[in-house]
DNA sequence: AGTGTAGCAA
DNA sequence: ACGTTGCTACACTG
């Protein structure tokens, strides 16, 4: 944060001159409007971006004199003139409206003066700005969008032309323009005058572009030169020219800006001057900026005091000595402390500390030992709160570097996925934009072929930075997270879970590459042998992994029937692949069924080879802040969808195996849970008495809703209860049942009217939940862990539908992902306290997978039986399945 | 690099 | 249009 302040004499005059509406609209489409928003509906986006860009510029720049000009929404001279000038322009999008408005509020209370002049235009206004301004002897900076601003450049003039969105604004010098039009800036006007502008809907010469233009500039000296020689251009570009000679005078005539207006404000009123405080206070707090108003007090503030460095919002220290990062832990005197890593090559090579208001940044490879024993007592005190982003990541970039780290204070991960658990990207930087609305620097990762030079020193200022953002992030997600009654579920489940999480994920799970080398050559041999069959059955190769080539086989060469309907043409998926079969009973479909089975197995069996780390064992990633529902999910490799159904798939689950040092694997898995905890949401009187009967759940279902006794209850009628009972937890409806039993709809629908015959509070209960999220905006699980869906209330049916079984189904698998939870916090606790050496490993959905020392299997069973079936206390009781094998295929059941 | 199709799990 | 939540691989497209 040490940037370097010039020092500029006190005679030294700047002018700084912004085009309002053009940099309004660079600002309104480089943030997105959904993001900046009131809470009374104003969108804010464009004020937003504008504010930030000017106080950016004020900061690097350092004007003495600011103004803002404005076009006016009448008649400007040219349009009088041309009226298709700037025709043919877009609408203005409805959530642009006000913002100009609201723009210039913040200029006066600001003390910047904002400009407009009837029937001209803010270009008009910058020239003469600029021209009085050179006239008194100031330095010039135009800030437009428009590139008619370049024929202001002079060597006291420079443009600032926003190349993208509004952080990028170089200033264009002579220099700049002519590298990239070849000709001078004073004859800009000229080149674009034969080259037309698009934007304001002023064609040129065709087959006359910026080369051609400035060809001939050169060549001729001006436009006049060229228009006097026109007749001497030879080709079809001389031809051009001389056949819209009229387009070009009428351009130049147009493109030329007027320096010489009478403006109702005078140089010396634009000086810059503090804000009126109270003023941005009130707008401020009326478009819900917070951050942007501590910059633009700091800004000032700074000014005001050259002592302190303007550009460094917290006072930045290096690590030289244990005694510094020593004082620095102390002076917190125990307040949380952001940590945040700075990684390159999946390596943390920095550390960088933030307190209120202070920073401090440690290059781990630069550490003494005595700083280092420092760290490592501050990361693993359990009595320092420490807040992360992604805790569970740091904590094993730290374990790899020798640190253990305890006393988690808060991870902004988890806050923010509590809050908004739909978001698909709970990043950093985005989070930091989202809510806080400024933008943190990321470190952007080598890209291929570049060097990753790892320079530690670059890496600090970015990482302070989101140390701080870590820190300011913690403080304003807390009130959010609070307010939606989720810190007791960040307390008491998702922050202690990191911990579980972590130590799973770092034990990973044995496996016997030997198995999976023989299963890699098994599965490719079937891969082969069906790949041969399917080319011999239709006479030549084709891609059997494309869809697009298989469309052409299927139903253009062979002319089967036509199955449903995708965005590229027909599906091949398996489905469908089945029903062609018993139709056309072509070979074909036989060997693609084949070769598809085959190589799916064998592509999970490759992953599983290439993901075997260096212990021999497979460390998978759970993400905890993924599945809205509040369900784990698993990457690297994805661990919990190992094939069980198919005989061939199953063979895979006997690759993981116990490890060594252990006895054997021990999983065991809830029973149902989702129906259970349908049973428990619903209270039915008769889903309860089925599970207390002990009686097989589908069997007693059936036998009321077909009106027959258990006994009579055919595996037909089970499997149609079966499916009717869990599509209720989707949103099931009766066509899709009809679909997945293959009968009609009415009969599907005759099912459904009888099972709720018998199961009614079932149905008073599925719409309950809709109509309370609808109201509420959120579903809710037994634990209380929200599901926000505002699309309950969408005009759009496809989207409220959708909402609805999200609706549906969230409370139940939420509340199953909770007992799961729940469960697993209870069984480690008891494993630490009870000193086993058994871990758990996988976690499954509703099933764990624990790794069993010698000797410890019984207490170990009954522990974890005993918590699941316990975590929490339902109409229903928790049935629970343990199995024990030496590979998890032997201890399924 | 992003999209679409497909298929595996709970 | 018609059952949820995920992850990964591949082909194909810009």
């Amino acid at each position: 944060m040490s940037e370097t302040t010039k020092t500029t004499s006190a005679s030294d005059k700047k002018l700084l001159i912004i085009d309002g509406h053009s940099m309004a609209f660079r600002a309104f489409y480089a943030l997105p409007a959904e993001n900046f928003a009131t809470s009374t509906g104003q969108h804010t986006n464009a004020v937003h971006g504008f504010v930030s860009m000017l106080l950016t510029m004020i900061r690097q720049q350092k004007p003495t004199h600011v103004a803002v000009a404005f076009d006016l929404d009448t008649p400007t001279f040219r349009s009088l003139e041309y009226t298709e000038y700037k025709g043919g322009r877009n609408k203005t999008p409805e959530e642009f409206y006000g913002q100009i408005d609201l723009i210039a509020q913040v200029m006066k209370a600001m003390n910047i003066p904002s400009i407009t002049l009837e029937s001209f235009e803010a270009d008009d206004i910058l020239a003469t700005m600029a021209t009085r301004g050179e006239e008194a002897g100031f330095e010039v900076l135009v800030v437009s969008g428009d590139r008619d601003a370049f024929q202001l450049i002079t060597d006291r003039t420079l443009v600032l032309y926003p190349k993208k969105g509004i952080s990028d604004i170089p200033p264009m010098d002579a220099e700049a323009v002519e590298t990239k039009y070849f000709v001078r800036p004073e004859r800009y006007s000229d080149l674009a005058a034969l080259v037309g502008e698009t934007a304001d809907n002023l064609p040129g010469v065709p087959g006359v572009g910026p080369k051609t233009a400035a060809k001939w500039l050169n060549l001729y000296g001006d436009l006049d030169g060229i228009l006097e020689n026109a007749e001497s251009i030879k080709g079809k570009v001389g031809e051009s020219l001389r056949a819209h000679v009229d387009n070009v005078t009428r351009n130049r005539r147009l493109n030329q800006l007027r320096h010489d207006l009478e403006l109702p404000v005078s140089l010396e009123e634009t000086e810059l001057v503090a804000p009126n405080r109270e003023e941005i206070e009130n707008l401020f707090d009326a478009l819900e900026f917070n951050t942007l108003r501590k910059r633009l007090f700091d800004l000032f503030a700074a000014d005001e005091d050259e002592e302190q460095p303007e550009a460094a919002v917290f006072e930045r220290l290096e690590a030289k000595d244990a005694g510094a990062l020593g004082d620095f832990i102390a002076a917190g005197q125990g307040a949380p402390i952001a940590v945040q890593l700075a990684v390159t090559a999946a390596e943390a090579v920095g550390v960088a500390l933030f307190r209120e208001g202070k920073a401090i940044w440690l290059e781990l490879a630069g550490l003494d030992e005595d700083s280092e024993k420092v760290l490592a007592d501050f990361l693993a005190d359990a009595q320092a709160p420490k807040i992360f982003h992604d805790a569970k990541l740091a904590k094993h970039r730290l374990i790899e570097r020798g640190f253990n780290v305890a006393g988690l204070g808060d991870d902004t991960l988890i806050s923010a996925y509590l809050i908004q658990p739909d978001r698909r990207s709970h990043e950093l930087v985005d989070l930091v934009q989202y809510h806080l609305k400024y933008t943190v620097p990321v470190l952007k990762p080598a890209k291929k072929g570049e060097l990753d030079l790892g320079l530690t020193a670059d890496l600090a200022e970015p990482t302070l930075a989101q140390a701080q953002a870590i820190f300011d992030l913690s403080a304003f997600l807390a009130i959010k997270v609070a307010e939606k009654h989720a810190a007791q579920l960040a307390a008491e489940m998702e922050l202690p879970l990191i911990d579980v999480l972590f130590d799973m994920e770092r034990a990973g799970i044995a496996v016997s590459r030997e198995r999976l080398d023989e299963l890699n050559a098994h599965f490719t041999g079937q891969v082969e042998q069906a790949t041969k069959e399917a080319y011999e059955s239709i006479g030549h190769e084709v891609n059997l992994s494309s869809p697009k080539q298989l469309q052409v086989v299927l139903f253009e060469e062979l002319d089967l029937p036509k199955t449903k309907k995708i965005k590229t043409g027909f599906t091949t998926d398996a489905e469908s692949l089945q029903d062609l079969l018993v139709k056309t009973q072509h070979p074909f479909l036989v060997a693609l069924m084949a070769y598809r089975e085959a190589i799916k197995l064998r592509q999970t069996v490759e992953g599983l080879l290439k993901s075997i780390g260096d212990d021999g064992r497979i460390h998978t990633t759970y993400a905890q802040t993924v599945a809205a529902t509040g369900r784990l999910s698993s990457l690297n490799p994805n661990l919990q969808n190992i094939p069980i159904r198919s005989e061939e798939g199953r063979r895979i689950r006997d690759v993981f195996i116990v490890g060594e040092g252990y006895e054997t694997l021990l999983t065991v898995d809830y029973s149902q849970i989702e129906m259970r905890i349908m049973a428990h949401l619903s209270g039915d009187e008769g889903l309860i008495e089925a599970y207390e009967s002990g009686e097989d759940l589908h069997r007693y279902v059936g036998s009321h809703v077909f009106g027959v006794s258990p006994a009579e209850v055919s595996s037909e009628m089970r499997s149609k209860v079966k499916a009717m009972s869990y599509g209720l937890a989707y949103g099931l409806s009766s066509f899709g049942l009809s679909k997945q039993l293959k009968i009609s709809v009415d009969e599907a629908r005759t099912l459904m009217k009888d099972y709720f015959a018998r199961f009614g509070a079932v149905r008073t209960y599925l719409r309950a939940v809709v109509d309370q999220a609808r109201k509420d905006g959120y579903t809710e699980t037994i634990f209380g862990r929200r599901r926000y869906l505002p699309e309950l209330n969408s005009s759009d049916r496809r989207l409220r539908d959708i909402a609805e079984r999200a609706a549906l189904n969230a409370p139940i698998q939420g509340s199953a992902a909770d007992l799961l939870k729940v469960a697993m916090l209870k069984i480690s606790q008891r494993l630490r306290e009870g000193s086993y050496k058994s871990r758990m490993l996988l976690q499954v959905h509703d099933e764990l997978v624990l790794e069993i020392s010698a000797g410890e299997l019984d207490a170990v069973q009954e522990l974890v039986t005993h918590e699941m079936s316990q975590a929490a206390d339902l109409l229903v009781p928790l049935d629970v399945q343990p199995g024990i094998g030496k590979s998890w295929h032997e201890a399924e059941h």
